[in-house]
DNA sequence: CTGTTAGCGCTTTCAA
DNA sequence: TTGAAAGCGCTAACAG
């Protein structure tokens, strides 16, 4: 592994000063013509690359943007980091990724050490954090936009509206006759599970209805517990006639558990889907779908962050909302009344 | 935006000098308990964090490993970079991560600033690539492991055995009595694509036949462009009775070019996939799948690159390869030799 | 065991 | 326009 030519060699082959092979390589400061050629003549020669760690030493700035989501392997974040990606590229930064799992320890742990990489700017997405005081805090150290977090008072981010989606949703759901309606969504605690749990709740309550507290299954988004917890509501006493599933990887744990019992969709319940993924869409019957510009959230994030990173001084705090889209198909049916036992011995 | 405390400030603080202070911070060469204690006690009143980039710039080691892959957001590699990241985070290194979408020359970009930002270590997902001199050129200047590449002679990595794959999938067909059976991969330039023609090819003459070459589709991993291949491959005069579905996107689109042609499996078509993603799973009938274990190529990957990593020298070049596994479900069905026109006016 | 000092590779004053 | 020199924050080599 042989030592790579620094700065100092360049300006050695071209004949010129250390400051002045600078100038030319960046353009900066008054150069002449003659100056460049012959030091990105020696450069292109030597194959010379300039240190991006010494340039960060020197500059107080990397060109990193770190990004923080529970896990980035969920086809939703998934989708929204690759357009996050491709901003962050177009404009000339890189981004750095990591996973808190939703362990607001380790969320610290990633925090502290993307700091300690100096990091320009940062993308928060929701985690069971500390108080809000400490994004506002964070935000005062470097550009910081919140991802579905909740907004405090003096941060920017943008928010998914996960009210109206799950109020939408439900309403949906209440029209078609259903009154007994399973919620499962990750996390009581993480803003996105907190507004579908209002959602929900005040579709209720529009009609002087109250929901079943026991139906709102809000505790882990991992497909093993939706498979456990939807079987469980099932064969219980007061089975739920629909289940709303905010979660791709829920979708699946109770399309297995609705399966497993026997049951068909739509004809023994109804079921939405959150997001847009392939298994939605090609489930037989296709799921309705509660969905999103997941591309633009990506663009938009990037957009506010550059707008932070070019401004000298902090500009004014900005809050986007997204807005939801219930998408019709084929997995909801108006209640009957008639239990599945009934159907099935008519049968 | 304050300035954050130096360990000059710290020494300063705990009225030892800079060297001491590092050395305490580091309890590396010859310190005092004395010298620890109020070093450390400085550090923590003044709320002082090393900064990792001037550390990198002594050092000349970032602690950053650089991961390239054609797409994170491929629920395949994504599982593969889940595991990655947990097991360098355990090893105290931090994940770079960046995809090119099958673009070499974005994949050359990616690794030029990659290598200015000075990362330690490289792992290289498949790509339309230059030659495997340029693999062998780059294992010489950093410690890199290649993930899917092709092996070539003094380099480290890690391939799934698509070859076998291919050929078990195949040959689970062809018993089935099928003799049109498609096959449909990402690029046949990448070595994924070249193993599993390959496995494909070797099945049909192991029983001195030859597989259709119109019936091999190997452009692209979209699952439009799968859609409409599919779609034109089932309108034609000889369409095929079986698919090989070697991308989750992939199956996603062929299983909707069958809805959308009215087929159904297995009854019309008999299908196969790759992974063992949820769609596989859940979708009805259950699809059966070519797996492996992706969770365990995170590990061994990481593995390979710490043992790079840790020793001076570098070690022999090794060679791990994954092999995959038919899981057997419910999408496959003997070819009865009855087109489906035939059912459909019989009934 | 500790303090002093010399850089890592680069950008950016400041004089010439 | 250019060269010389300072210094970003840290570690490591060397005297003491």
């Amino acid at each position: 592994m042989k030592a790579r030519p620094t700065i100092r060699d360049v300006a050695h082959a071209a004949g010129v000063s250390l400051g002045t092979a600078s100038r030319a390589l960046n353009r900066s400061g008054r150069v002449s013509e003659d100056a460049v050629a012959k030091v990105s003549k020696a450069a292109r020669q030597l194959g010379y690359e300039p240190d991006a760690i010494a340039q960060s030493m020197r500059t107080r700035s990397t060109g990193v943007i770190g990004v923080l989501v529970s896990d980035f392997a969920n086809p939703l974040y998934a989708r929204i980091l690759t357009s996050i990606e491709t901003e962050l590229q177009r404009a000339g930064y890189t981004l750095l990724l990591a996973s808190t799992h939703n362990d607001s320890k380790r969320e610290k742990a990633l925090i502290d050490l993307f700091r300690r990489r100096r990091i320009d700017g940062l993308v928060l997405g929701p985690c069971e954090s500390e108080s809000p005081e400490f994004i506002e805090r964070l935000s005062a150290e470097l550009p910081l936009v919140a991802l579905d977090r909740d907004f405090s008072p003096a941060s920017t981010g943008i928010q998914v509206d996960h009210y109206h989606g799950a109020l939408q949703a439900t309403r949906h759901l209440l029209n078609l006759g259903h009154q007994r309606i399973a919620l499962m969504t990750p996390g009581r605690e993480l803003r996105p599970g907190r507004e579908r749990i209002a959602g929900f709740t005040d579709a209720y309550r529009e009609r002087g209805l109250q929901p079943d507290p026991k139906l709102i299954r809000a505790e882990k988004s991992a497909m093993e517990f939706a498979f456990s917890e939807a079987l469980a509501l099932l064969s219980g006493p007061l089975a739920p006639t629909a289940f709303v599933c905010l979660g791709t990887r829920i979708l699946a744990g109770v399309l297995q558990s609705l399966r497993h019992s026997g049951r068909s969709v739509p004809e023994d319940a109804s079921v939405i889907s959150v997001g847009d993924a392939d298994l939605a869409q090609l489930f037989n019957p296709a799921i309705t779908a509660l969905a999103w510009d997941l591309e633009a959230m990506g663009r938009v994030i990037v957009q506010l962050m550059l707008k932070r990173l070019d401004s000298k001084a902090t500009p004014e705090p900005e809050r986007i909302v997204i807005t939801t889209q219930l998408i019709l198909r084929d997995s909801c049916a108006p209640h009957t009344g008639v239990t599945r036992a009934a159907r099935t011995s008519q049968a």
